[in-house]
RNA sequence: CGCGGGGUGGAGCAGCAUGGUAGCUCGUCGGGCUCAUAACCCGAAGGUCAUAGGUUCAAAUCCUAUCCCCGCAACCA
């Protein structure tokens, strides 16, 4: 039985992606990893809250809108649908769906501004030095040391002006304490060392401005309608935006903050471990739980990238093997952390061995065996007859479901549903070493082949249960093979003798690759 | 002396903070079984843990030096 412990909520975010770029296997990726969590809370019975959104600020934005020939907000609708779309086929489904050129978003992001300008926070200053056209900002002594900018180009303008400026700097201090103090909040332990490692240096304060005359897309600074906000100074809000928007907006932040996770991946370590926790601090919020950064997909040695043009295409490999066999995959492969090949390979060799061999070919022997010695009818299992075997086995179950959670909230899914698989492995040796094909020919021996054959059926309903979160129509048809349907209880003992097993299902078929 | 990550049987990884018989998955080979999706179960081969020193009764694990690989402009999880 579960201990009373645990928070019962839980809030996770992916970064809202930028709608510039068409996604890849790195947005499947946070996206999924954040819905699958989102589901396991849930089945915890916590009450869980899942964001992703779009960021649809700054410049690049409108130059694309202004390459394709559109309004700004037009090229915005049609890129922030398609990564709707892209998720509602993953079968990720978000609480919410945050877009930055929402009025419910500009408005906090307004609010929270003219906050920090009243206190002070934000102040106006001349600035000057070199700035990157492409990239929205200044460049630092050393990049420009580095990149020997002697002269003006077309990327870099040597500029002069007003800027507003939030006093990151002050909270330097503060905020090596606090990563220092909570070891889980920037996880895992490389990526801390790496932001306190950038914390050795002077911290500055961070410009939030951008003069209109240069770019205008973006929400206007409440104090000086010249300018607009700095995208990322913008984009971060949108974690409490989307709580603060609504009617009793505080209560709302209250209830999810404490437990926020914070999904991102390793490029934009900074951003979310620097400038959003001295953002919350200045505004008087709490910190949120866990800054959690994975690690990236790579081909070969190479990080995909849209330039060098080895992009993997999610929607591809979803239609080719399967949209939960995808998100399995996903979450499976990658160790919560570091990098992960990815190859098609890889991915029929996951899916072939472990769905397919391990947990279909399971299904399947079982269900047969039921319908050729007991009529299709779950058989009975007395306790009294039970052998060591079955006590062993037990042993394990009763700490499997304690292990996925465990590892569930420690977020590596990869390591929960290994758990999940070596238990079905024990279940294939588990019926080998029973043999009930041959034990259901005698009716001295019978019974106890019965006993087997409702400990492996009964064992895979919780197995469906497990895997539910990341495969939930595969699952619910394993549980109608099974002769059940979802509990969302993590115990076995669910099943009942006597009940119909439903129609036998090819669960997850062999994949055959033709070209060899 | 720029920073960071890494070098463990054919492939991918774990182990290293608390030194003590080198572990997992895939692949290969042999066997078993025949309920099953050519699947499942068992067994075997294969590693002087990048290299050289050092500490220690004992090092993949600690220390020192060296070599090699990867990332560090942008798009970008």
């Amino acid at each position: 039985m579960k201990e009373n412990t645990s928070p019962n909520t839980f809030y996770v975010t992916t970064p809202i992606y930028y709608v510039n770029s068409v996604a890849h296997i790195g947005h499947a990726y946070t996206t999924t990893y954040a819905d699958v969590l989102h589901r396991f809370h849930k089945l915890f019975g916590e009450e869980s809250f899942f964001l992703t959104g779009t960021d649809e600020h700054g410049q690049k934005v409108e130059q694309a809108a202004v390459k394709k020939g559109v309004a700004t907000i037009e090229h915005c609708n049609e890129m922030s649908e398609k990564f709707k779309e892209l998720w509602e086929k993953m079968q990720i489904i978000p609480s919410d769906f945050i877009r930055t050129t929402e009025e419910r978003h500009a408005k906090v992001v307004q609010e929270m501004l003219q906050k920090l300008y009243d206190e002070k926070l934000i102040y106006a200053a001349e600035y000057e030095g070199y700035y990157e056209v492409s990239e929205e900002r200044f460049l630092t002594e050393k990049e420009i040391e580095e990149k020997n900018y002697s002269k003006e180009g077309p990327e870099v303008v040597f500029l002069k002006e007003k800027s507003y400026f939030f006093k990151m700097g002050q909270y330097q201090s503060w905020l090596i304490n606090h990563i220092n103090e909570n070891p889980d909040f920037i996880i895992p332990e490389t990526r801390k060392n790496e932001v306190l490692g950038f914390l050795n240096k002077p911290l500055n304060d961070l410009c939030i401005s951008r003069p209109k005359s240069r770019m205008s897309w973006g929400i206007d600074l409440p104090f000086d309608k010249d300018y607009v906000t700095y995208v990322w100074f913008d984009a971060l809000l949108n974690y409490v935006s989307i709580h603060l928007s609504r009617e009793n907006g505080k209560e709302e932040l209250q209830k999810w903050w404490p437990s926020t996770t914070h999904l991102i991946g390793k490029d934009i370590l900074t951003t979310h471990a620097v400038y959003w926790p001295t953002m919350l601090k200045a505004l008087g919020f709490s910190m949120p739980k866990t800054i959690a950064v994975h690690g990236w997909w790579l081909l070969g040695q190479d990080k995909m990238s849209k330039s060098k043009g080895n992009v993997v295409n999610p929607l591809e490999l979803m239609e080719k093997y399967g949209i939960e066999e995808f998100r399995y995959f996903l979450v499976r492969e990658m160790s919560f952390g570091s990098d992960a090949n990815f190859s098609e390979e890889s991915l029929v060799i996951r899916l072939n061995t472990e769905l397919s061999n391990d947990l279909g070919n399971l299904l399947s022997r079982t269900h047969k065996l039921v319908m050729k010695f007991y009529d299709g009818k779950i058989p009975d299992c007395k306790k009294e007859k039970k052998t060591y075997l079955e006590s062993e086995l037990a042993e394990v179950v009763n700490h499997l479901a304690m292990n996925v959670e465990k590892e569930v909230r420690a977020l590596h899914l990869n390591l929960a549903v290994e758990e999940t698989v070596l238990f079905v492995r024990k279940l294939n040796k588990y019926i080998d070493d029973v043999k009930p094909w041959s034990l259901a020919k005698n009716e001295e021996t019978k019974e106890y082949a019965g006993i087997c054959l409702y400990t492996v059926l009964d064992s895979l309903k919780l197995v469906a249960e497990l895997l539910s979160p990341i495969m939930p129509e595969k699952m619910t048809s394993m549980m109608q093979a099974l002769g059940t349907q979802k509990s969302g209880l993590l115990e076995v003992g669910q099943l009942n003798a006597g009940d119909e097993l439903g129609e036998a299902v090819n669960l997850f078929p062999r994949i055959v690759l033709n070209n060899e």
